[in-house]
DNA sequence: GTTTAACCCTGCACGC
DNA sequence: TGCGTGCAGGGTTAAA
């Protein structure tokens, strides 16, 4: 899940939970429970800093989403590739690999499922967010109005980097993961390979806007779901911006733009997709 | 400073 | 049919 499936669960949870009073809270009873609450010693520590709190707001930062508790304190989530909150109802059968079960005073309930448990959630208060290692290094998110082209353009001079590294480094950028670089990369033309410190600034700009432009489209689309990741919002609906992507997952189809056919190659252990033609 | 690989995990596609 | 293998990926970490 990168930035546009989190940012669409985060305004999804701003809808729907902010506002819910956690009635019980339960980490199921399997190793992978334990996993995905890593950071607590115990299922206890973990659900007694939620029961009786009130959710106040959604936050995001890069691929974390923060849910605000009127006590002060935040229970922060990250979705890994296959970690999903999904709403429901005692009715409505647990999906498998459900961890964590959140119910609400007002009915209903959240679950949180992660069958490759790469996914983790934790409480912490507030005050504290500013040690949690994972989130200090969390750069500008590109969708920020402080980010400017100029801004990006002067960091990306700093550094000799692969572009599509770069993009994915959480520290450099927050957000993008290996669909949305390369997507972002065909947006501005720019090969997976090109050094960072290599770009002219009209290069920079058009790096820039296509950034924001697939991010914002694939927001509007809510989210890309894959066959074989079947990411879906808070409600269990898949995305649509599968149908919009231009090279992610294409090998040998033809170049929306110009018919050439899509390559892949392996870099550092992720695949890289890029049109030939259309990106150097 | 930059790059690579391994690790955590399960589901699925593939070949035999 | 059923098994083993390889791959997918976010983020961290150790090693090159």
């Amino acid at each position: 899940m990168e930035l546009p499936e989190v940012e669409v669960m985060r305004r999804d949870l701003e809808k729907d939970v902010v506002g819910r009073k956690v009635a019980t809270a339960d980490v199921r009873a399997s190793r992978n429970a334990m996993r995905v609450i890593r950071r607590h010693g115990k299922r206890k520590e973990f659900t007694d800093r939620l029961v009786g709190r009130k959710f106040t707001k959604a936050e995001r930062r890069g691929k974390y989403v923060l849910l605000h508790m009127d006590d002060g304190d935040v229970l922060v989530v990250h979705f890994g590739m296959s970690g999903q909150f999904v709403r429901g109802t005692k009715r409505v059968p647990l999906p498998q690999h459900t961890h964590v079960v959140i119910t609400f005073v007002q009915g209903g309930d959240l679950r949180f499922f992660d069958p490759r448990t790469f996914g983790e959630m934790f409480v912490t208060a507030a005050d504290e967010l500013g040690k949690v290692r994972e989130l200090q290094h969390i750069a500008i998110d590109p969708l920020d109005h402080v980010f400017t082209w100029n801004a990006f353009g002067g960091a990306l001079t700093q550094r000799a980097t692969k572009m599509k590294q770069l993009l994915m480094d959480q520290k450099f950028v927050s957000g993008l993961g290996n669909i949305y670089s390369d997507e972002v990369l065909f947006g501005a033309g720019l090969r997976y390979d090109r050094l960072s410190d290599s770009l002219s600034s009209q290069e920079v700009r058009r790096l820039y806007r296509a950034m924001q432009e697939v991010l914002q489209e694939a927001i509007r689309f809510r989210g890309t779901t894959l066959d074989d990741d079947a990411y879906m919002d808070l409600f269990g609906k898949p995305g649509e911006f599968q149908n919009e992507l231009k090279v992610y997952g294409r090998t040998g189809l033809p170049c929306r733009r110009c018919r050439t056919p899509i390559q892949a190659v392996k870099i550092s252990g992720r695949n890289a997709f890029f049109c030939p033609q259309c990106q150097s």
